[in-house]
RNA sequence: GGUGGGGUUCCCGAGCGGUCAAUGGGGGCAGACUGUAGAUCUGCUGGCGAAGCCUUCGAAGGUUCGAAUCCUUCCCCCACCA
C-alpha cells in the first residue's frame, strides 16, 4: 500500500492538483509537504486534525512534514470558508498561541530527530519570520505582479465573501499563503502542500507564483471539510469547538464527544481519525444495532489516545463505560485497537473532577450555584430551570426541590456527583 | 461622492409609541423513548436566591407619563449609479 492510496482510500484526499502525476510521485522519492496551521486561538480543535492525520501518514510513509505556524499569515485573518472578517490579533498573543499550537503538533506528528519514530522528524516553522518584515514596494514589485485580480475574484472563496464584503487586507491573504509555498519550495525543497478544501484557492495560487519564479512543478492536495447534518462544521458544538488541549475542553468531554458520534459517521471517522487497518475498520463500521456501540467505543479510546496520551484515554474509557455500561464487556468484538488490554484492575477510573473549597461550601451551597460552580449552568437561572425541568441529579438522585441547599452531609467519602442530564458529570471534591 | 434599503436577543427573522425580555423558525439544553446513536414527541432557552427589579433591539443624544418602535447626529453593511 503506497502513500497515495492509503490517503485516497481512507477518505482524506478531497481534490489534488495533479491526479495523473501525484500518486506516483508521492510512491516515489521521499519528499518534503507543508501544512499551514494559524495560530488563531491558543489551541487547536478537532477541525485542525484532519488535515494533520493525513500528514501523519505521509510521514510515515517517509515524505518529510513541515508545519508551519502562520504567526505572519494570522496577523491578515484567512477569509476563506468564512463569512465574516475574523477579530485582528496582535503579536504577542499570535506568539504565545503558536507556542501551545507546537507542542500540541507534536503530539501527532513526530518532531524530533532524536526521536526514531515513524518517518522523517517534522519542521516546524513559522511563517512571521520570512513576512513580517516585508517591503510593501518590493513585494508588490515582485510577487505581486504575477497575480491577476481578475482570476483572484474568480477564486471561490472571494466569490463568497463579494456580497458580504471583503478588506483590501483579506483579499491580500492568498498572495501571502501562496509566497509562503514559494518561500518554502525556495528554501526547504518543498512540493506539496497539504489543506482543508476551502484552502484549494491559496493553494493554487501558490503552485502557480512557484512555477513563475522557480520554473518548478509543485503539487497541492486538498482534504475534505466534514459537516454535521445541519452543516455545520465537524467538531463545533455551541459552546464552540471541542479543543484539543485538556485545559479547554477536559478529556473527559473530548472522549464523549468521539462516544457520541451519529452511527453513520462511524466508519468515516475511524478512517479518518485512528490508524487501524483498513479491513478492520470496514468490519467495526458494518457492525449494527448495540454492538455499533463498541466501534464508537474504539474510536473514542483511539481518538482520546492521539490527543491526550494512552493512559489518559484509558482512564476515561473506563470511567465512561463505568457509568454508561460497557459496550462490549467480553471482548467478542476483535479489534486490534489497545482498549482491548484495559481492565479496571490497571486503572482508576476519571471522572471530571471540580474542587470546592470549604469556604465556599460553608454550612451549605444553593444547589443552583453549586451547578454552576461545577460548571454544568451557565447562570443561577439556567441551574434554575434545569432542575425545574427535571434534569438535575445529585449523587444520581433527581432534584426536585430548586431550593435545596447541599451540606457537608451531602459528600460521600470527600466527594458527591452532580449530573446534568445523561452525560454531562462532574465530581465534585472538598479542598 | 449620489440615491435607495438595512443593522433586533446564539443564527435567521417578525415587531414600527404602551398589552415587548420582545411572535415564529433554526440551533441549543433537559425530559420521555432508545443503544451514551438517529428519528419522534414534550418542556425550557437575558441577568438577579425569583419578589419585584435590572440590562438588552448598531452608538450617543433628544421628544414623550412611556421608545426596539418617533426626531437628531454618528458608525457600519448591502444594492444601484458615479
Amino acid at each position: 500500500m503506497d502513500a497515495f492510496k492509503t490517503l485516497s482510500q481512507r477518505g482524506f484526499i478531497y481534490q489534488t492538483t495533479d491526479d495523473d502525476g501525484l500518486p506516483d510521485r508521492l510512491a516515489g522519492d521521499a519528499m518534503s509537504f507543508y501544512l499551514g496551521i494559524d495560530p488563531t486561538a491558543d489551541s487547536m480543535h478537532i477541525g485542525h486534525l484532519l488535515p494533520l492525520m493525513a500528514a501523519r501518514w505521509l510521514q510515515r510513509f517517509g515524505h518529510k512534514p513541515i508545519l508551519l505556524v502562520g504567526g505572519g499569515t494570522a496577523m491578515i485573518g484567512d477569509p476563506s470558508g468564512k463569512t465574516d472578517m475574523r477579530q485582528m490579533l496582535d503579536r504577542a498573543e499570535l506568539q504565545h498561541n503558536a507556542a501551545r499550537i507546537s507542542s500540541q503538533i507534536a503530539r501527532f506528528i513526530h518532531c524530533d530527530d532524536a526521536v526514531v519514530g515513524d518517518g522523517p522528524a517534522a519542521a516546524i516553522v513559522d511563517n512571521a519570520e520570512w513576512l513580517i518584515d516585508l517591503n510593501y514596494i518590493a513585494f508588490l514589485r515582485d510577487i505581486g505582479c504575477h497575480f491577476s485580480v481578475n482570476r483572484m475574484l474568480a477564486a471561490e472563496s472571494v466569490k463568497l465573501r463579494l456580497d458580504t464584503g471583503l478588506s483590501f487586507l483579506e483579499f491580500n491573504y492568498m498572495l501571502l499563503q501562496a509566497y509562503d509555498f514559494y518561500v518554502l519550495a525556495r528554501d526547504r525543497g518543498c512540493s506539496l502542500q497539504l489543506g482543508g478544501q476551502d484552502q484549494w484557492g491559496n493553494i493554487v495560487a501558490g503552485i502557480d507564483l512557484t512555477r513563475r519564479l522557480l520554473g518548478r512543478s509543485v503539487y497541492g492536495i486538498t482534504v475534505p471539510l466534514l459537516t454535521d447534518r445541519q452543516g455545520r462544521k465537524f467538531g463545533k458544538t455551541v459552546d464552540g469547538a471541542v479543543w484539543l488541549e485538556a485545559d479547554k475542553t477536559s478529556i473527559f468531554d473530548y472522549y464523549q464527544f468521539w462516544r457520541n458520534v451519529e452511527d453513520d459517521d462511524v466508519k468515516k471517522l475511524l478512517f479518518l481519525f485512528t490508524t487501524l487497518p483498513a479491513d478492520e475498520i470496514e468490519r467495526l463500521g458494518a457492525l449494527v444495532d448495540p454492538e455499533i456501540n463498541r466501534a464508537k467505543e474504539i474510536l473514542a479510546y483511539e481518538a482520546t489516545a492521539l490527543a491526550h496520551g494512552a493512559a489518559a484515554a484509558a482512564r476515561t474509557y473506563l470511567a465512561a463505560a463505568g457509568r454508561f455500561g460497557f459496550a462490549d464487556p467480553e471482548s467478542r468484538i476483535e479489534t486490534t485497537s489497545a482498549i482491548v488490554a484495559i481492565t479496571p484492575a490497571q486503572v482508576a477510573a476519571d471522572l471530571p473532577t471540580v474542587t470546592l473549597s470549604h469556604s465556599d461550601l460553608g454550612d451549605g451551597i444553593w444547589i443552583a450555584r453549586l451547578l454552576v460552580l461545577a460548571g454544568l449552568g451557565n447562570s443561577n437561572g439556567a441551574a434554575r430551570r434545569l432542575i425545574s425541568g427535571g434534569g438535575a441529579y445529585l449523587n444520581d438522585q433527581r432534584i426536585t426541590d430548586v431550593d435545596l441547599e447541599v451540606g457537608p452531609s451531602d459528600f460521600v467519602d470527600g466527594a458527591l456527583l452532580l449530573r446534568a442530564g445523561k452525560k454531562n458529570i462532574r465530581r465534585v471534591v472538598l479542598a
